[in-house]
RNA sequence: GGCGUCAUGGUGUAAUUGGUUAACACGCCGCCCUCUCAAGGCGGAGAGUUCGGGUUCGAUCCCCGAUGACGCUACCA
């Protein structure tokens, strides 16, 4: 361990606010965050805004709304690179006056026909450093006079730049691959490679962990490092998320934002579950005393397990049936009261009243959860739970609700029911049983008939115990109904 | 093209880090339960660890090569 993971661990999540938060990125926040609460450490927030032409506040909103949704909080931010540029430029004066900078005025028409010529050529299109042996004196003069001018950094042309990776060990690039990049744009504007160096050092970064896409971006960093004379933060790498066909993940996979996938129903800890173990496994402190792996793990739970030692070094591949399996296991494990608010939310944005009281809610949902594949359900599948408005799933009629006399005989139990001395669970049962015996028919006919006309579903639970659920009012009227149900 | 990284069933991961009939979970199939569907219980198919060489008494694990995938190759981040 160098001296500087010696200290109280500093990590960040950088995004940079030109998309939504993307499950990429989630997982990387996530890590970042799971190591910082798992060590004591410090979580900081840095908005990476600096290109302005594609960054936007409605994005940053979406970034914190994302992080808000899976439970990441942050201890220190957001910081906006926006409103930090003079830092930037006092870096990028440190690098020019040791003379590890210099300026280029090379303009961007010039490079790219450069680059085109060169990759024609089948040369490899880098930079060619004519501006690099400039007398220092007359560039400065040229800037002093106002000529537009970028500044580069002077990578050593010989040796090798390396650093080791707490995820893929060490990790090693020939200077003589890397160019001379840009450190500051001619509009005075940094590039990434220059703030975040600045920023990681300005804010006593001690980790960096981030996307195993900025492997090839490192070296340009170390050797900044190196230039201003200042530690190196551990680098870890983490693996990329691609789709199922082993591409880069993107909307041709379906919803790429987090948030999409809160609409989707999915419940946080069930997502955050999901990407905790994409690329990362606790290894055999997951295991039960049985030796069986445990996957269903709570954000406590997740924090005490996590260390960077357990990221895989492989891409992984994002699966959707798995993530329905993690919401099924978390919608059954939250409480009814838990998941009432979560439910309200999926309501109201179909503009769904429910007509029963609270407490007829919490009763239903504890019911329920346990067959729920989605938030979405209570808002689709088991609104007559909630209300009377609700449709009748025609599939469902068709399968166990088309026969006249089946729906006959529902309606003459419904009607039997309203007449009865009392409701109970086990006193509704034996009337069904007894009726469908006298009338001929199984008890399962008369069961499955009767669950569709009550919930409209041929899914459901256990009959009797939605009969006391709803209520005897409900179920005699909607069971009386019966031979109303629109069918073909 | 150059540079870099990675490679265990369809998917995510294990394998006391050279000694296992290569394990677990998701998914899939079947059976049980049963008023439906889930759940649950039980069982099954599916990889000999990308391929080829080496080192070793012995390689998923170490070395070399090939192949493939992915990443980077901007005055984007």
């Amino acid at each position: 361990m160098n001296e500087v993971a010696a200290a109280k661990p500093r990590v960040r999540f950088a995004p940079s606010p030109t998309g939504y938060l993307h499950v990429g990125g989630a997982r990387t926040a996530l890590f970042s965050w799971l190591f910082a609460r798992h060590t004591g450490g410090t979580f900081i927030l840095r908005i990476e805004d600096t290109d302005f032409e594609r960054s936007s506040d409605e994005m940053v909103e979406g970034i914190l709304e994302g992080m808000r949704w899976i439970g990441l909080d942050w201890d220190e931010g957001p910081f906006y690179q926006s409103k930090r540029l003079d830092r930037y430029r006092d870096t990028a004066g440190k690098l020019l006056g040791s003379g590890q900078a210099y300026y280029c005025f090379c303009t961007k028409e010039e490079l790219e026909q450069r680059r085109a010529e060169a990759t024609a050529a089948g040369r490899a299109p880098k930079y060619d450093m004519r501006c690099r042996d400039l007398n220092a004196a007359a560039s400065a003069g040229r800037v002093a006079s106002g000529e537009p001018a970028a500044l580069r950094f002077a990578v050593p042309l010989e040796g090798a730049t390396s650093w080791e990776d707490a995820v893929f060990g060490r990790l090693e690039f020939q200077n003589e691959e890397l160019e001379d990049f840009v450190l500051l744009r001619s509009d005075g504007i940094p590039t990434y490679h220059l703030s975040v160096v600045a920023d990681d050092l300005d804010m006593g970064m001690t980790h960096v962990i981030r996307g195993a896409d900025h492997i090839s971006n490192t070296p340009k960093q170390v050797l900044q490092y190196q230039a201003l004379g200042a530690p190196l933060p551990v680098f870890a790498h983490v693996p990329l998320i691609l789709g199922p066909d082993k591409t880069r993940l993107s909307k041709r996979h379906g919803a790429t934002s987090v948030i999409a996938y809160k609409d989707m129903g999915i419940v946080p800890e069930a997502f955050r579950n999901f990407l905790a173990l994409l690329g990362w496994s606790p290894g055999g402190a997951g295991k039960d005393a049985d030796g069986k792996a445990r996957e269903v793990f709570g954000s406590e739970e997740l924090t005490k397990l996590f260390s960077l030692e357990g990221i895989s070094h492989s891409n992984a591949i994002f699966d959707n049936d798995k993530l329905g399996w993690f919401n099924t296991e978390w919608i059954r494990a939250y409480s009814p009261e838990k998941l009432l608010p979560l439910i309200e939310e999926e309501w109201e944005a179909i503009h769904f009243v429910p007509s029963v009281t609270r407490e007829e809610q919490i009763a239903a949902i504890a019911l329920l959860r346990q067959r729920a594949r989605s938030l979405r359900d209570f808002a689709e599948a088991f609104r007559g739970y909630f209300s009377d408005d609700f449709a009748y799933d025609p599939a469902a009629v068709a399968k166990f609700l088309k026969d006249e006399p089946v729906r006959a005989m529902v309606a003459e139990l419904g009607a039997r029911y309203e007449a009865a001395s009392e409701f109970t669970e086990g006193g509704a049962e034996a009337e069904l049983r007894a009726f469908a015996e006298r009338n001929g028919v199984k008890a399962g006919v008369l069961i499955n008939g009767a669950r569709v006309a009550i919930t409209g579903q041929a899914v459901a639970p256990s009959l009797f115990a939605v009969m006391m659920l709803l209520g005897r009012q409900r179920v005699v009227q909607r069971m009386r109904a019966a031979e109303k149900i629109a069918h073909s």
